[in-house]
DNA sequence: GAGTTTTAGATTATCAGACAATCTAACTTC
DNA sequence: GAAGTTAGATTGTCTGATAATCTAAAACTC
Protein backbone atom coordinates (compact mmCIF):
# COMPACT_ATOMS: atom_id res chain seq x y z
CA UNK A 1 0.00 0.00 0.00
CA UNK A 2 1.89 3.06 -0.86
CA UNK A 3 1.15 6.08 1.72
CA UNK A 4 0.48 9.79 0.67
CA UNK A 5 3.57 12.34 1.94
CA UNK A 6 2.57 14.93 3.17
CA UNK A 7 3.05 17.59 0.93
CA UNK A 8 5.94 20.11 2.97
CA UNK A 9 5.26 23.59 3.73
CA UNK A 10 7.56 25.87 1.31
CA UNK A 11 9.22 28.25 4.37
CA UNK A 12 10.42 25.18 5.89
CA UNK A 13 11.69 23.41 3.10
CA UNK A 14 13.43 27.16 3.06
CA UNK A 15 14.38 27.37 6.77
CA UNK A 16 16.76 24.02 6.07
CA UNK A 17 17.96 25.13 3.05
CA UNK A 18 19.07 28.38 4.51
CA UNK A 19 20.74 26.61 7.74
CA UNK A 20 22.77 24.27 4.81
CA UNK A 21 23.81 27.22 3.24
CA UNK A 22 25.44 28.84 6.12
CA UNK A 23 26.96 25.47 6.59
CA UNK A 24 28.44 25.22 3.34
CA UNK A 25 29.29 28.42 2.30
CA UNK A 26 30.75 28.05 6.33
CA UNK A 27 29.65 30.96 8.04
CA UNK A 28 29.77 32.18 11.42
CA UNK A 29 28.10 35.02 13.63
CA UNK A 30 27.65 38.39 12.07
CA UNK A 31 28.81 36.97 8.17
CA UNK A 32 26.45 38.29 5.50
CA UNK A 33 23.90 36.43 3.82
CA UNK A 34 22.49 37.21 0.15
CA UNK A 35 19.45 40.09 0.34
CA UNK A 36 16.13 38.49 0.50
CA UNK A 37 15.20 39.46 -2.67
CA UNK A 38 18.26 37.45 -4.39
CA UNK A 39 17.79 34.60 -1.92
CA UNK A 40 13.86 34.40 -3.04
CA UNK A 41 14.91 34.75 -6.12
CA UNK A 42 17.60 31.59 -5.93
CA UNK A 43 14.57 29.41 -3.99
CA UNK A 44 12.25 30.78 -6.37
CA UNK A 45 10.25 31.64 -4.19
CA UNK A 46 8.14 35.13 -3.39
CA UNK A 47 10.26 37.65 -1.20
CA UNK A 48 7.48 36.88 1.86
CA UNK A 49 7.71 33.13 1.83
CA UNK A 50 11.12 33.68 2.25
CA UNK A 51 10.85 36.14 4.95
CA UNK A 52 8.72 33.33 6.69
CA UNK A 53 11.46 31.19 6.73
CA UNK A 54 13.73 33.85 8.18
CA UNK A 55 11.40 35.12 10.76
CA UNK A 56 11.71 31.49 11.83
CA UNK A 57 15.07 31.00 11.90
CA UNK A 58 15.35 34.59 13.84
CA UNK A 59 12.68 33.72 16.39
CA UNK A 60 15.87 31.18 17.92
CA UNK A 61 18.48 33.75 17.20
CA UNK A 62 19.88 31.59 14.22
CA UNK A 63 19.60 34.62 11.83
CA UNK A 64 19.32 38.36 12.85
CA UNK A 65 18.56 41.00 10.22
CA UNK A 66 19.06 44.74 10.31
CA UNK A 67 16.84 47.85 8.28
CA UNK A 68 18.86 48.87 5.59
CA UNK A 69 21.63 46.54 5.82
CA UNK A 70 20.34 42.81 5.55
CA UNK A 71 20.86 39.24 6.98
CA UNK A 72 22.65 37.91 9.25
CA UNK A 73 24.12 35.02 10.62
CA UNK A 74 23.34 35.13 14.51
CA UNK A 75 24.18 33.56 17.28
CA UNK A 76 21.40 31.22 19.60
CA UNK A 77 21.25 32.87 22.35
CA UNK A 78 20.30 30.63 25.60
CA UNK A 79 18.34 33.26 27.59
CA UNK A 80 15.89 33.35 24.41
CA UNK A 81 15.33 29.24 24.14
CA UNK A 82 15.21 29.51 27.96
CA UNK A 83 12.61 31.90 27.71
CA UNK A 84 10.52 29.87 25.14
CA UNK A 85 11.01 27.02 27.15
CA UNK A 86 8.37 28.56 29.13
CA UNK A 87 5.78 27.02 27.11
CA UNK A 88 6.60 23.71 27.55
CA UNK A 89 4.01 21.66 29.25
CA UNK A 90 6.30 20.96 32.09
CA UNK A 91 6.61 24.34 33.45
CA UNK A 92 3.21 26.03 31.79
CA UNK A 93 1.48 23.52 33.67
CA UNK A 94 4.02 23.11 36.59
CA UNK A 95 3.12 21.23 39.64
CA UNK A 96 3.93 24.51 42.32
CA UNK A 97 5.46 21.68 44.54
CA UNK A 98 7.49 20.75 41.60
CA UNK A 99 8.23 24.54 41.39
CA UNK A 100 9.29 24.44 44.97
CA UNK A 101 11.98 21.76 44.53
CA UNK A 102 13.19 22.97 40.97
CA UNK A 103 13.59 26.43 42.77
CA UNK A 104 15.51 24.69 45.69
CA UNK A 105 17.88 22.47 43.44
CA UNK A 106 18.75 25.40 41.44
CA UNK A 107 19.54 27.73 44.30
CA UNK A 108 20.80 26.08 46.83
CA UNK A 109 22.88 24.37 43.88
CA UNK A 110 24.88 27.69 42.89
CA UNK A 111 25.56 28.66 46.77
CA UNK A 112 29.14 27.21 46.71
CA UNK A 113 29.86 29.02 43.41
CA UNK A 114 28.13 32.03 44.92
CA UNK A 115 30.54 31.58 48.14
CA UNK A 116 34.14 30.91 46.12
CA UNK A 117 33.30 34.23 43.48
CA UNK A 118 31.97 36.62 46.55
CA UNK A 119 35.43 35.83 48.57
CA UNK A 120 37.08 37.30 45.56
CA UNK A 121 34.80 39.90 44.67
CA UNK A 122 33.14 42.11 47.52
CA UNK A 123 30.90 43.40 45.46
CA UNK A 124 28.67 40.53 45.01
CA UNK A 125 27.75 40.96 48.70
CA UNK A 126 27.51 44.30 48.44
CA UNK A 127 24.75 44.09 45.72
CA UNK A 128 22.64 41.90 47.43
CA UNK A 129 23.15 43.74 50.91
CA UNK A 130 21.51 46.35 48.69
CA UNK A 131 18.56 44.72 47.77
CA UNK A 132 17.88 43.51 51.31
CA UNK A 133 18.05 46.41 52.68
CA UNK A 134 16.00 48.24 49.93
CA UNK A 135 13.82 45.79 50.79
CA UNK A 136 13.23 46.76 54.66
CA UNK A 137 10.88 49.52 52.99
CA UNK A 138 8.49 48.18 50.84
CA UNK A 139 5.11 49.19 51.97
CA UNK A 140 3.33 47.76 49.13
CA UNK A 141 2.99 43.80 48.74
CA UNK A 142 3.89 44.27 44.62
CA UNK A 143 7.38 45.80 45.53
CA UNK A 144 7.86 43.19 48.30
CA UNK A 145 7.66 40.87 45.48
CA UNK A 146 9.91 42.50 43.00
CA UNK A 147 12.70 42.85 45.14
CA UNK A 148 12.16 39.44 46.87
CA UNK A 149 12.59 38.06 43.01
CA UNK A 150 15.30 40.56 42.44
CA UNK A 151 17.23 39.10 45.47
CA UNK A 152 16.72 35.19 44.32
CA UNK A 153 18.08 36.51 40.73
CA UNK A 154 20.87 38.04 41.91
CA UNK A 155 22.04 35.40 44.32
CA UNK A 156 21.83 32.89 40.98
CA UNK A 157 23.44 35.52 39.06
CA UNK A 158 26.47 35.61 41.34
CA UNK A 159 27.33 32.33 40.93
CA UNK A 160 28.47 33.38 37.25
CA UNK A 161 26.34 30.41 35.88
CA UNK A 162 24.45 32.03 32.95
CA UNK A 163 21.91 28.67 32.16
CA UNK A 164 21.21 28.80 35.39
CA UNK A 165 19.94 32.32 35.26
CA UNK A 166 18.00 32.30 32.61
CA UNK A 167 16.38 29.20 34.14
CA UNK A 168 15.88 30.81 37.10
CA UNK A 169 14.05 33.94 35.46
CA UNK A 170 12.26 31.35 34.12
CA UNK A 171 10.88 29.26 37.43
CA UNK A 172 9.86 33.24 39.09
CA UNK A 173 7.90 33.46 36.45
CA UNK A 174 5.81 30.58 37.19
CA UNK A 175 6.00 31.20 41.00
CA UNK A 176 5.32 34.68 41.08
CA UNK A 177 1.58 34.18 41.55
CA UNK A 178 2.29 32.45 44.67
CA UNK A 179 3.86 34.84 46.09
CA UNK A 180 0.38 37.08 45.81
CA UNK A 181 -0.97 35.41 49.49
CA UNK A 182 2.13 36.10 51.19
CA UNK A 183 1.29 37.92 54.48
CA UNK A 184 2.68 40.94 55.36
CA UNK A 185 3.75 39.45 58.86
CA UNK A 186 6.23 37.32 56.50
CA UNK A 187 7.84 39.83 55.23
CA UNK A 188 10.31 40.53 57.98
CA UNK A 189 11.12 36.98 58.18
CA UNK A 190 11.64 36.61 54.40
CA UNK A 191 13.84 39.83 54.69
CA UNK A 192 15.65 38.21 57.57
CA UNK A 193 16.25 35.11 55.57
CA UNK A 194 18.01 36.75 52.59
CA UNK A 195 20.53 38.74 55.38
CA UNK A 196 21.42 35.34 57.22
CA UNK A 197 21.91 33.26 53.51
CA UNK A 198 24.27 36.64 51.81
CA UNK A 199 25.94 36.88 55.31
CA UNK A 200 26.51 32.95 55.58
CA UNK A 201 28.32 33.15 52.41
CA UNK A 202 30.21 36.58 52.89
CA UNK A 203 31.54 34.06 55.65
CA UNK A 204 31.90 31.01 53.91
CA UNK A 205 29.24 29.07 55.62
CA UNK A 206 27.74 27.34 53.12
CA UNK A 207 26.45 24.43 54.40
CA UNK A 208 24.57 27.18 56.98
CA UNK A 209 23.64 29.35 53.85
CA UNK A 210 22.34 26.48 51.70
CA UNK A 211 19.80 25.18 55.05
CA UNK A 212 18.46 28.66 55.52
CA UNK A 213 17.84 29.58 51.70
CA UNK A 214 16.27 26.00 51.64
CA UNK A 215 14.06 26.63 54.72
CA UNK A 216 12.94 30.11 53.25
CA UNK A 217 11.81 29.06 49.34
CA UNK A 218 10.42 25.78 51.44
CA UNK A 219 8.33 28.16 53.79
CA UNK A 220 5.90 28.48 50.66
CA UNK A 221 5.32 24.81 50.85
CA UNK A 222 2.54 24.66 53.21
CA UNK A 223 0.72 28.22 52.22
CA UNK A 224 0.79 26.89 48.69
CA UNK A 225 -0.46 23.22 49.39
CA UNK A 226 -3.31 25.01 51.59
CA UNK A 227 -4.41 26.90 48.23
CA UNK A 228 -4.59 23.92 45.86
CA UNK B 1 20.83 60.74 28.97
CA UNK B 2 17.78 60.09 27.19
CA UNK B 3 18.67 56.98 25.90
CA UNK B 4 16.30 55.63 22.72
CA UNK B 5 14.46 52.87 22.63
CA UNK B 6 15.15 50.36 19.91
CA UNK B 7 11.88 50.25 17.75
CA UNK B 8 10.40 46.54 18.89
CA UNK B 9 9.48 44.17 15.45
CA UNK B 10 5.42 44.25 15.13
CA UNK B 11 6.01 40.32 15.13
CA UNK B 12 8.01 40.07 17.89
CA UNK B 13 5.07 41.97 19.94
CA UNK B 14 2.21 40.02 18.46
CA UNK B 15 4.11 36.67 19.18
CA UNK B 16 4.07 37.46 23.06
CA UNK B 17 0.72 38.74 22.39
CA UNK B 18 -0.47 35.57 21.15
CA UNK B 19 1.69 33.38 23.84
CA UNK B 20 -0.18 36.16 26.71
CA UNK B 21 -3.44 35.41 25.16
CA UNK B 22 -3.25 31.72 25.25
CA UNK B 23 -2.67 31.76 29.14
CA UNK B 24 -5.08 34.19 29.69
CA UNK B 25 -7.61 31.97 27.91
CA UNK B 26 -5.85 29.07 29.20
CA UNK B 27 -5.88 26.89 26.11
CA UNK B 28 -4.37 23.99 26.09
CA UNK B 29 -2.85 21.84 22.96
CA UNK B 30 -5.74 21.19 20.30
CA UNK B 31 -7.37 24.13 21.64
CA UNK B 32 -8.47 26.79 18.18
CA UNK B 33 -7.28 30.04 18.27
CA UNK B 34 -9.10 32.87 16.28
CA UNK B 35 -8.56 32.83 12.30
CA UNK B 36 -5.54 34.83 10.92
CA UNK B 37 -8.16 37.88 9.90
CA UNK B 38 -9.68 37.75 13.52
CA UNK B 39 -6.11 37.74 15.17
CA UNK B 40 -4.72 40.45 12.41
CA UNK B 41 -8.18 42.87 12.62
CA UNK B 42 -7.55 42.49 16.74
CA UNK B 43 -4.06 43.24 16.96
CA UNK B 44 -4.49 45.75 13.99
CA UNK B 45 -1.59 44.94 11.65
CA UNK B 46 -1.64 43.10 8.35
CA UNK B 47 -2.55 39.32 7.83
CA UNK B 48 1.16 38.77 6.46
CA UNK B 49 2.38 40.37 9.36
CA UNK B 50 0.15 38.40 11.83
CA UNK B 51 1.35 35.31 10.09
CA UNK B 52 5.06 36.24 10.49
CA UNK B 53 4.72 35.96 14.49
CA UNK B 54 2.75 32.86 13.62
CA UNK B 55 4.93 30.82 11.91
CA UNK B 56 7.68 31.44 14.54
CA UNK B 57 5.59 30.02 17.28
CA UNK B 58 5.14 27.09 14.48
CA UNK B 59 8.83 26.85 14.27
CA UNK B 60 9.03 25.14 17.67
CA UNK B 61 5.51 23.81 17.94
CA UNK B 62 4.06 26.34 20.09
CA UNK B 63 0.83 26.67 17.18
CA UNK B 64 -0.05 24.48 14.84
CA UNK B 65 -2.11 25.71 11.59
CA UNK B 66 -3.80 23.28 9.00
CA UNK B 67 -5.15 25.01 6.05
CA UNK B 68 -9.14 25.01 5.40
CA UNK B 69 -9.19 24.40 10.11
CA UNK B 70 -7.29 27.32 11.42
CA UNK B 71 -4.67 27.66 13.87
CA UNK B 72 -4.49 25.81 17.35
CA UNK B 73 -2.06 25.38 20.10
CA UNK B 74 0.55 23.22 19.97
CA UNK B 75 2.69 21.54 22.29
CA UNK B 76 6.68 23.07 22.10
CA UNK B 77 8.66 19.78 20.57
CA UNK B 78 12.05 19.49 22.11
CA UNK B 79 13.36 17.45 19.56
CA UNK B 80 12.17 20.00 16.93
CA UNK B 81 14.19 22.49 18.89
CA UNK B 82 17.10 19.85 19.46
CA UNK B 83 17.17 19.87 15.58
CA UNK B 84 17.19 23.54 14.62
CA UNK B 85 19.37 24.43 17.61
CA UNK B 86 21.83 21.34 16.83
CA UNK B 87 22.40 21.96 13.33
CA UNK B 88 25.79 24.06 13.88
CA UNK B 89 27.92 23.66 16.79
CA UNK B 90 29.59 26.96 16.83
CA UNK B 91 26.54 29.24 16.65
CA UNK B 92 25.79 29.61 20.25
CA UNK B 93 26.72 31.56 23.40
CA UNK B 94 26.76 28.84 26.04
CA UNK B 95 30.51 28.59 27.73
CA UNK B 96 30.86 24.86 28.18
CA UNK B 97 32.18 25.41 31.51
CA UNK B 98 28.80 27.26 32.80
CA UNK B 99 26.90 23.72 31.14
CA UNK B 100 29.31 21.27 32.83
CA UNK B 101 28.31 23.52 36.41
CA UNK B 102 24.67 23.77 35.42
CA UNK B 103 24.45 19.76 34.56
CA UNK B 104 26.00 19.27 37.76
CA UNK B 105 23.71 21.07 39.72
CA UNK B 106 21.08 19.90 38.11
CA UNK B 107 21.59 16.22 38.37
CA UNK B 108 23.51 15.85 41.52
CA UNK B 109 20.41 18.16 42.70
CA UNK B 110 17.73 15.98 41.90
CA UNK B 111 19.26 12.46 43.29
CA UNK B 112 17.79 12.52 46.51
CA UNK B 113 14.05 13.13 44.78
CA UNK B 114 15.43 10.05 42.76
CA UNK B 115 16.40 7.74 45.56
CA UNK B 116 13.27 8.26 47.07
CA UNK B 117 11.07 7.31 44.46
CA UNK B 118 13.28 4.05 43.32
CA UNK B 119 12.64 3.02 47.11
CA UNK B 120 9.19 3.00 45.99
CA UNK B 121 9.32 2.54 42.45
CA UNK B 122 11.96 -0.79 41.02
CA UNK B 123 10.83 0.12 37.79
CA UNK B 124 12.88 3.51 38.00
CA UNK B 125 15.73 1.35 38.19
CA UNK B 126 14.99 -1.14 35.42
CA UNK B 127 14.39 1.73 33.10
CA UNK B 128 18.21 3.58 33.28
CA UNK B 129 19.47 -0.07 34.11
CA UNK B 130 17.87 -1.43 30.52
CA UNK B 131 19.56 1.98 29.14
CA UNK B 132 23.24 1.03 30.48
CA UNK B 133 22.70 -2.60 28.99
CA UNK B 134 22.31 -0.98 25.32
CA UNK B 135 25.22 0.79 25.64
CA UNK B 136 27.57 -1.98 26.77
CA UNK B 137 26.60 -2.87 22.67
CA UNK B 138 27.30 0.34 21.04
CA UNK B 139 29.12 0.12 18.20
CA UNK B 140 29.24 3.77 16.66
CA UNK B 141 30.10 7.42 18.39
CA UNK B 142 26.85 8.44 17.57
CA UNK B 143 25.04 5.84 19.09
CA UNK B 144 26.99 6.06 22.74
CA UNK B 145 26.38 9.65 23.00
CA UNK B 146 22.53 9.14 22.06
CA UNK B 147 22.25 6.34 24.80
CA UNK B 148 24.71 8.70 26.74
CA UNK B 149 22.18 11.86 26.60
CA UNK B 150 19.17 9.10 26.71
CA UNK B 151 20.72 7.99 30.66
CA UNK B 152 21.12 11.41 31.54
CA UNK B 153 17.71 12.56 30.79
CA UNK B 154 15.98 9.52 32.49
CA UNK B 155 18.20 9.85 35.33
CA UNK B 156 16.35 13.65 35.68
CA UNK B 157 12.97 11.96 34.63
CA UNK B 158 13.23 9.69 37.73
CA UNK B 159 12.95 12.56 40.08
CA UNK B 160 9.31 13.74 38.87
CA UNK B 161 10.78 17.21 38.93
CA UNK B 162 9.12 17.65 35.28
CA UNK B 163 10.66 21.65 34.99
CA UNK B 164 14.14 20.24 35.36
CA UNK B 165 13.12 17.70 32.88
CA UNK B 166 12.73 20.63 30.00
CA UNK B 167 15.76 22.33 31.28
CA UNK B 168 18.06 19.48 31.47
CA UNK B 169 17.16 18.77 27.59
CA UNK B 170 17.85 22.20 26.51
CA UNK B 171 21.31 21.96 28.36
CA UNK B 172 21.98 18.70 26.64
CA UNK B 173 20.85 20.44 23.10
CA UNK B 174 23.65 22.60 23.30
CA UNK B 175 26.19 20.55 25.48
CA UNK B 176 25.58 17.64 22.68
CA UNK B 177 28.76 19.02 20.86
CA UNK B 178 31.06 18.37 23.48
CA UNK B 179 30.53 14.38 23.25
CA UNK B 180 31.68 14.49 19.94
CA UNK B 181 35.74 14.41 20.71
CA UNK B 182 34.93 11.44 23.50
CA UNK B 183 37.69 8.89 22.97
CA UNK B 184 36.26 5.52 22.42
CA UNK B 185 38.45 3.96 25.02
CA UNK B 186 36.61 6.29 27.70
CA UNK B 187 33.20 4.71 26.93
CA UNK B 188 33.47 2.09 28.71
CA UNK B 189 34.41 4.03 32.11
CA UNK B 190 31.34 5.92 31.08
CA UNK B 191 29.11 3.18 31.27
CA UNK B 192 30.88 2.11 34.45
CA UNK B 193 30.19 5.16 36.05
CA UNK B 194 26.08 5.36 34.54
CA UNK B 195 26.05 1.44 36.72
CA UNK B 196 27.66 2.95 39.59
CA UNK B 197 25.39 5.49 39.88
CA UNK B 198 22.30 3.28 39.36
CA UNK B 199 23.29 0.84 42.01
CA UNK B 200 24.26 3.41 44.57
CA UNK B 201 20.85 4.99 44.05
CA UNK B 202 18.76 2.07 44.03
CA UNK B 203 21.04 1.14 47.67
CA UNK B 204 19.73 4.25 48.93
CA UNK B 205 23.84 5.55 48.99
CA UNK B 206 22.96 9.12 47.54
CA UNK B 207 25.83 10.81 48.90
CA UNK B 208 28.10 7.97 47.10
CA UNK B 209 26.23 8.44 43.83
CA UNK B 210 26.12 12.41 43.78
CA UNK B 211 29.75 11.84 43.80
CA UNK B 212 30.40 9.47 41.19
CA UNK B 213 27.49 11.97 39.35
CA UNK B 214 29.69 14.75 39.49
CA UNK B 215 32.87 13.16 38.75
CA UNK B 216 31.66 11.51 35.41
CA UNK B 217 29.80 15.24 34.46
CA UNK B 218 32.89 16.61 35.15
CA UNK B 219 35.34 14.02 33.41
CA UNK B 220 34.58 16.49 29.89
CA UNK B 221 36.10 19.41 31.78
CA UNK B 222 39.87 19.35 30.81
CA UNK B 223 38.90 17.24 27.16
CA UNK B 224 36.56 20.57 26.55
CA UNK B 225 39.01 22.61 28.22
CA UNK B 226 41.46 21.65 26.29
CA UNK B 227 39.78 22.55 23.14
CA UNK B 228 39.15 26.24 23.60
C1' DG C 1 -32.46 4.18 4.30
C1' DA C 2 -27.46 3.57 3.87
C1' DG C 3 -23.38 4.57 1.56
C1' DT C 4 -20.78 7.31 -1.73
C1' DT C 5 -19.74 11.35 -4.29
C1' DT C 6 -19.97 16.21 -5.09
C1' DT C 7 -20.30 20.94 -3.77
C1' DA C 8 -19.98 25.15 -1.08
C1' DG C 9 -17.92 27.63 2.34
C1' DA C 10 -14.15 28.40 5.55
C1' DT C 11 -9.43 29.01 6.25
C1' DT C 12 -4.50 28.79 5.52
C1' DA C 13 -0.57 29.03 1.84
C1' DT C 14 1.59 31.74 -1.35
C1' DC C 15 1.98 35.35 -4.63
C1' DA C 16 2.69 40.36 -6.99
C1' DG C 17 3.23 45.01 -6.31
C1' DA C 18 3.88 48.83 -3.47
C1' DC C 19 5.38 52.25 0.05
C1' DA C 20 7.68 53.06 4.80
C1' DA C 21 11.65 52.74 7.79
C1' DT C 22 16.49 52.19 8.68
C1' DC C 23 21.34 51.96 7.64
C1' DT C 24 25.70 53.25 5.35
C1' DA C 25 28.75 55.45 2.29
C1' DA C 26 29.59 59.31 -0.47
C1' DC C 27 29.19 64.05 -1.14
C1' DT C 28 28.74 68.92 0.30
C1' DT C 29 29.34 72.75 3.41
C1' DC C 30 31.67 75.28 6.95
C1' DG D 1 38.63 67.78 9.62
C1' DA D 2 33.94 67.76 11.49
C1' DA D 3 29.15 68.03 10.75
C1' DG D 4 25.23 67.72 7.87
C1' DT D 5 22.79 66.05 3.74
C1' DT D 6 21.70 62.92 0.12
C1' DA D 7 21.38 58.72 -2.55
C1' DG D 8 21.18 54.03 -2.73
C1' DA D 9 20.56 49.58 -0.54
C1' DT D 10 17.85 46.64 2.17
C1' DT D 11 14.47 45.10 5.46
C1' DG D 12 9.57 46.04 7.46
C1' DT D 13 4.88 46.19 6.55
C1' DC D 14 0.92 46.78 3.79
C1' DT D 15 -3.16 45.86 0.10
C1' DG D 16 -5.25 42.81 -2.88
C1' DA D 17 -5.40 38.50 -4.97
C1' DT D 18 -5.42 33.42 -6.25
C1' DA D 19 -4.24 28.50 -4.94
C1' DA D 20 -4.57 24.66 -1.80
C1' DT D 21 -6.73 22.09 1.86
C1' DC D 22 -10.33 20.77 5.05
C1' DT D 23 -15.11 19.87 6.62
C1' DA D 24 -19.96 19.70 6.66
C1' DA D 25 -23.93 19.66 3.97
C1' DA D 26 -26.25 18.44 -0.14
C1' DA D 27 -26.97 15.44 -3.94
C1' DC D 28 -26.74 11.07 -6.04
C1' DT D 29 -26.82 5.96 -6.40
C1' DC D 30 -28.22 1.46 -5.06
Amino acid sequence: MLETLPRRKIRDVIAERLKSYIISEELGPGDRLPTETELAVSFGVSRLSLREATKSLEFLGILESRTGVGLTVGLIDMQRVTNHLGFHPALHNADPQQLIDSRVIVEVGVLLHVSRRMAEDAALHAALQSIVDRSTSARKLEDWIDLDIEFHRALIEASGLLPLVAFGDLLQVFFRQFRDSVKKAEWKAGIASHQQIIDDLRDQKVERAALELTSHIESHRQRIGAKS
